[in-house]
DNA sequence: AATCCGACACGGT
DNA sequence: ACCGTGTCGGATT
C-alpha cells in the first residue's frame, strides 16, 4: 500500500519536474515529514557548504553535476570521507537527465534516465522505514493487487463523489464484488479471465456504459441459471454466485477510460496467489485514506495469530488427533467435533483471525480424513479409489469407517463483529476466497470437495459496534457448542477515547461504577467473560499489556476471577511487530480465559519458550492470583514518597547553563531566582539545568529584569491555552503549578527507569535543586529507605505492580511503594543496612567521574558496585526470613504471601471501617462483594 | 534499532 | 483543591 501511495507520488514528481525542488519532492514522496523538507530546503539539516550539494545525516547525499561525468561522481563520493562522514543511506547524483544513486547499506545501485524513477520506487523505500528485505515476507501478489486497486479506487472516487454513508456503503460493495470476480475468474470458479475479457470486449473504451453493463451482470450471478431470461451467450457464461454477494441492489459506480483501463489492468493480475488474511487488511487501507500511510499498523501479524489460536484450541485439537490416530471411531468423532466449533471474533476487521482459524481447521481435517483413508487401506488392502468399486457387504469392520469425502466445516460457523462498514465486507469476502482456497487443497488431496458455486452463507460478520451488540445474538451458544472467542480488539487508553467510546465504556462497565481509568479493550474482556460465565466457551485476545499491570488490574481482573473465570494461558509481554511501516510502540500479551477447570494445566509463553504452571495471576506471572490495590500510605510504614514538582510551565521557567549565565551577565541580580532543576533524565546522566523559582514577596522585584519578565509572560500565555489545570494557573505564571520542593534533606528515585537495569539508581537529595515530576521523593527519611529501594526485592516487586512504558517501568507510589511488604526490622538491623548504602554511595564516589545511567549500565557495571549491591541484597533479604532466596520467583511469591497476610492483618487491627478508606476502589470492591 | 524520559490530561480523593 | 497515573508515545542516539 505504501508502495501505490509513493508509486503515485513519484509520477506526480515526474509530471511536474521541476530541477530546482527534484530532491525534496522526491524525499517527500517517501513521506519524510513536510517540516524537516522545509527545513531542509531553508539549509536547515544541510551539513554540506557547498551550493548543488545536500548533506543530510543518515539520510542522504545528493549533488548536481553539470560537466564531470556522472559514474566519476558517484564512485568518488562513495568512498570520500567527508561526504560518509554522515552516514547518508543514499547517495545520489544527476545532470536531471540520469539519475545515479547508491544504497549504502544494501549496496544496491540504480542508474535510470531521472523522468523514470516512478518505475522504480522500491529503491528509496527505507527512507519510508521499510527495508527491501522485508518486502518478500508480504507477499509481492497482495501488495501488487492492493496498490492497484487503491489506483482504480482513487479513480472511481474522481467520477463518484459518495457522500451519504449509503453511497459509500454502495462502493465498498462494488469493490467486494470486484474482487471476488478478479478473484473467481484467476481461480476456476470462473472460466480462465472470463470477467476482464467480457468487459474488454463488451464496453465501450471511454467507460460510459461500464456501470450499465456490471449492472446487468451482476444481477445475472444473482440469478439461477435456470431463471435466467435468455440473457445473450456473454452474460449466460456467468454462474450463478448466490451467498448474497449480489442480492441486494447496489448500483455500480460509473466509469472513466482511465478507470476503465484500471479495471482491465487490475483482472490480469496473479489473483489466485494473494492471501485473503493479509490481502484484506491491504485493501482496507485503500477505502480510508488517512490510514494509507500508517498501511496496516494495527493488522495482527500471523506468527501472533497463531499465538491465540494454537493454545486456544488448535494444540487441543491436534493432541486428539495424534492420540485418536488409529482409532477411527475417535476420529469420525474429531471430525464430528469440528463441525461443532464455533469461532467469534468480535473486532474482526477485515476477518486476519477468523481466516487463519479456517484454514488451520479444513488442513487438520484433511489431515484426518486421510489418516482415515490410510486406516482403512491398511485394514482392507484396498486403495480409497478401488473401495469404491467394492459392494459395500464385503467390506471388513474398520472398511464401514469410510468417511464421506466432504469438508464439514462450514464458513457459517465463524461469527464476527466489525466498526468498519469496508472491513465487514472484506471480512464476508475473504472468508469466500479463503474457503475456495481450501477446497482447492481438498480436491488435490481427495480428488473431490465441495463445490465453490453457488456460495453457501458465508461467515456471520455483523457490521456494528461490539461494545453495544448482545454477542449472545450474534453468536448464539448451543449446548454442544465449542466457542471460541479470539481477536485483537482496538487499544485506546483510558484518556484516548472520543465521547463516543466513552460512553461504550459507561454502558459496559455500568454495573462496575467508575472504571475510567481503564483501557478500551478491557470492554472486550468485560463482556467476553459475561459470555463464557459458566460454560465451556473460552476466550484469548492480544492485548496491550497495560491490562496486565499496574492499576488497571484491581480494575478489571477481580470481577473476571469472582466469576470463577481463569487465566489458562498467557504470552508475555512482546513488542507489537507487523509488516507495516512504522509498528505501533506498543506492548502486547496474549490472554486466555476460560472458566475454572480443576487441575488444567496453565501455560505461560515467553516468546518461544513455555512453562506449564499451576495459576496464573492476572500480573501473567506464575503466582497466587492476588491483586494489589492502590493505597495512600505505606502498608509497611514508610515514609511518604512524593512526586516532584511540575511546572506545567511550556519549558518557558526553565533554563540551560548558557541561558543562565547569559541572563546572571547581564542581570546579576538574577541569581537569586535561579535554582538547579533536575528531572530523571539530569540525575542519571549530570546533566545541568536551571529554572527560575521566585516566591510570591519576591515577584516585584524578579519582573524589573526584562528576561524574567519575558519568560513569565511566555508561560501565561501556555498556560491560558493549555488544559484544565493549567488554565487555573495562568494568573501565577512565575510559579510552578505543583509545588512540592522542600530545602531538606532526602531520597530521590527515579519514575521511568530502564527495565534492563540491576539495581535501579537511588540517590540522596542535593540542596538548592528543584526535582521535576520525573522523580520521586521521600523528605526526611531514614537512608535504610534508600537501602529498601535500591534492593532487588522492591525491583521485584516493582517489576510486577508498577506500569510499563515499553519495556521501562514507571513508577508508581500507590501501587507500588506504599503497597510493598516489609516487616518491622530492630535498630541493630536498620544500622546493618545503613552501613551497606554507605558503602554502596562510598563506591560511586570512587567512580565519580562516571554518571549515575554508567554505573548502572547492566553490561558494564563496575564489580565493586555491584558486589556492594548484593551484599545489601543479602542483608534485605534476611530482613524477611534467614533462609537466602535463590531466585526472583522466589522472592515474589513470599513478597504476595506476605503481602496478602499483612492486609489481612491490618484488617483485623483496623478494622473494616480504614481498611475502606484506604481501598482506592470501595466503591468496586462492594459492587464485587 | 535500542534507549530512555517530558509534558500534560484527566480521573480520583 | 490537590495529586497520581499513563501515554497502539516521541525524540535521540
Amino acid at each position: 500500500m505504501i508502495l501505490a501511495q509513493i508509486e503515485n507520488n513519484l509520477n506526480q514528481l515526474v509530471e511536474n519536474f521541476n530541477k530546482q525542488t527534484f530532491i525534496y519532492e522526491l524525499l517527500l514522496a517517501y513521506n519524510h515529514p513536510k517540516a524537516s523538507i522545509t527545513r531542509l530546503q531553508k539549509g536547515g539539516l544541510n551539513l554540506s557548504k557547498i551550493p548543488g550539494e545536500i548533506d543530510w545525516k543518515k539520510k542522504l547525499f545528493f549533488k548536481e553535476v553539470t560537466h564531470e561525468d556522472l559514474h566519476d561522481v558517484i564512485d568518488n563520493a562513495v568512498t570520500n570521507e567527508r561526504i560518509i562522514k554522515h552516514d547518508p543511506r543514499f547517495i545520489v547524483v544527476t545532470d536531471f537527465e540520469t539519475l545515479l544513486a547508491v544504497d549504502r547499506k544494501t549496496k544496491d545501485t540504480l542508474d535510470i534516465p531521472i523522468l523514470e524513477i516512478a518505475k522504480h520506487p522500491d529503491f528509496f523505500l527505507p527512507w519510508a522505514g521499510i527495508e527491501k528485505r522485508q518486502l518478500p515476507t508480504e507477499n509481492p501478489a497482495d501488495v501488487k493487487a492492493a496498490a492497484k486497486m487503491a489506483k482504480l479506487y482513487d479513480e472511481i472516487r474522481k467520477e463518484n463523489p459518495a457522500t451519504s454513508p449509503d453511497d459509500i456503503h454502495s462502493l465498498n460493495v462494488f469493490l467486494s464484488r470486484l474482487l471476488f470476480c478478479f478473484f473467481a475468474e484467476d481461480t476456476g470458479i470462473f472460466e480462465k479471465n472470463l470477467f476482464t475479457n467480457s468487459i474488454s470486449s463488451h464496453t465501450s473504451q471511454d467507460g460510459s456504459d461500464l456501470h450499465t453493463y456490471l449492472n446487468t451482470l451482476f444481477e445475472i450471478m444473482n440469478t439461477n441459471t435456470s431463471q435466467r431470461n435468455n440473457p445473450p451467450a456473454y452474460l449466460d457464461a456467468f454462474p450463478f454466485v448466490n451467498g448474497g454477494l449480489f442480492r441486494n441492489n447496489h448500483p455500480s459506480p460509473k466509469f472513466s477510460m482511465k478507470s476503465r483501463q484500471l479495471l482491465i489492468e487490475c483482472g490480469s493480475l496473479q489473483w489466485r496467489d494473494i492471501h485473503p488474511d493479509i490481502f484484506g487488511s491491504m485493501i482496507q487501507a485503500v477505502v480510508s485514506p488517512e490510514h494509507r500511510g500508517g498501511f496496516g499498523m494495527h493488522y495482527t501479524s500471523v506468527p501472533n495469530i497463531m499465538k491465540v489460536i494454537e493454545p486456544l484450541f488448535l494444540n487441543e485439537l491436534k493432541e486428539e488427533f495424534e492420540a485418536a490416530k488409529f482409532e477411527p471411531r475417535r476420529l469420525l468423532k474429531l471430525l464430528e467435533r469440528l463441525s461443532k466449533i464455533k469461532i467469534f471474533d468480535p473486532a474482526c476487521g477485515s476477518g486476519n483471525f477468523l481466516i487463519i482459524a479456517y484454514k488451520e481447521l479444513r488442513l487438520l481435517e484433511i489431515e484426518i480424513l486421510q489418516q482415515l483413508q490410510s486406516l482403512q487401506k491398511a485394514a482392507t488392502g484396498f486403495e480409497p479409489k478401488q473401495l469404491e468399486l467394492i459392494p459395500k457387504a464385503q467390506l471388513t469392520l474398520a472398511a464401514a469407517y469410510q468417511p464421506t469425502l466432504f469438508s464439514r466445516i462450514e464458513l457459517s460457523q465463524f461469527y464476527g463483529i466489525e466498526l468498519d462498514d469496508f472491513a465487514h465486507e472484506i471480512a464476508i469476502l475473504s472468508l469466500w476466497l479463503a474457503q475456495h482456497q481450501m477446497n482447492v487443497k481438498f480436491k488435490e488431496a481427495f480428488n473431490t470437495c465441495n463445490p465453490t458455486l453457488p456460495l453457501q452463507a458465508s461467515g456471520n460478520i455483523i457490521h456494528g459496534n461490539a461494545t453495544r451488540l448482545n454477542w449472545e445474538v450474534v453468536c448464539s451458544k448451543e449446548a454442544d457448542n465449542y466457542i471460541y472467542i479470539l481477536g485483537n480488539p482496538p487499544y485506546l487508553g483510558a484518556k484516548e477515547l472520543d465521547k463516543q467510546q466513552k460512553g461504550d465504556m459507561d454502558l459496559v462497565f455500568a454495573e462496575l461504577g467508575n472504571v475510567k481509568r481503564l483501557d478500551y479493550i478491557s470492554c472486550w474482556f468485560k463482556i467476553a467473560s459475561d459470555y463464557i460465565f459458566g460454560s465451556e466457551a473460552k476466550y484469548a485476545f492480544v492485548s496491550t499489556n497495560s491490562i496486565c499491570q499496574g492499576e488497571q488490574v484491581p480494575l478489571i481482573w477481580p470481577y473476571i476471577l469472582l466469576k470463577k473465570e481463569e487465566i489458562f494461558f498467557c504470552h508475555q509481554p512482546f513488542d507489537w511487530e507487523n509488516n507495516a511501516k512504522s509498528n505501533a510502540g506498543v506492548t502486547c500479551v496474549i490472554v486466555g480465559v476460560q472458566n475454572i477447570k480443576k487441575d488444567c494445566g496453565k501455560i505461560i509463553y515467553y516468546g518461544a519458550i513455555s512453562k506449564q504452571v499451576k495459576n496464573i495471576s492476572p500480573y501473567l506471572i506464575e503466582a497466587n492470583s492476588i491483586i494489589v490495590h492502590q493505597r495512600v500510605n505505606s502498608l509497611s510504614g514508610f515514609p511518604k514518597m512524593i512526586l516532584g514538582s511540575s511546572g506545567f510551565d511550556g519549558g518557558n521557567l526553565l533554563l540551560t547553563v548558557n541561558e543562565r549565565l547569559s541572563l546572571i551577565n547581564s542581570n546579576p541580580e538574577a541569581e537569586v531566582y535561579i535554582k538547579r532543576f533536575m528531572s530523571g533524565n539530569d540525575f542519571l546522566y549530570d546533566d545541568i539545568r536551571y529554572c527560575l523559582w521566585i516566591d510570591d514577596d519576591q515577584l516585584e522585584e524578579a519582573l524589573k529584569i526584562p528576561y524574567i519578565k519575558v519568560r513569565i509572560e511566555k508561560c501565561k500565555e501556555f498556560r491560558l491555552k493549555a488544559g484544565r489545570d493549567a488554565r487555573k494557573a495562568a494568573d501565577v505564571p512565575h510559579r510552578f503549578f505543583y509545588q512540592t520542593h522542600r530545602d531538606s534533606d532526602g531520597i530521590i528515585f527515579p519514575k521511568t527507569t530502564s527495565g534492563k537495569r540491576e539495581y535501579v539508581p537511588t540517590d540522596f537529595v542535593k540542596a538548592n535543586t528543584i526535582y521535576s515530576n520525573a522523580v520521586f521523593l521521600i523528605y526526611d527519611a531514614d537512608p535504610y529507605i534508600f537501602a529498601i529501594l535500591s534492593s532487588r526485592m522492591h525491583k521485584v516487586w516493582m517489576e510486577v505492580t508498577s506500569a510499563k512504558m515499553r519495556s521501562d517501568f514507571r513508577y508508581s507510589v500507590n501501587l507500588t511503594y506504599n503497597t510493598f511488604p516489609f516487616l518491622p526490622i530492630t535498630h541493630n538491623q536498620k544500622q546493618e543496612l545503613e552501613r551497606h548504602v554507605f558503602t554502596i554511595i562510598s563506591e560511586r564516589e570512587n567512580l565519580s567521574e562516571k554518571t549515575l545511567a554508567e554505573l548502572y549500565d547492566p553490561k558494564n557495571m563496575p564489580i565493586s558496585l555491584r558486589d556492594a549491591h548484593q551484599e545489601l541484597d543479602f542483608a534485605i533479604d534476611r530482613c524477611y526470613r534467614s533462609k537466602p532466596f535463590t531466585s526472583d520467583e522466589e522472592r515474589l511469591e513470599y513478597l504476595f504471601r506476605l503481602y496478602a497476610q499483612m492486609i489481612e492483618e491490618e484488617k483485623q487491627k483496623n478494622g473494616e471501617i480504614i481498611f475502606e478508606q484506604q481501598n482506592t476502589k470501595k466503591k468496586i470492591r462492594n459492587k464485587y462483594a
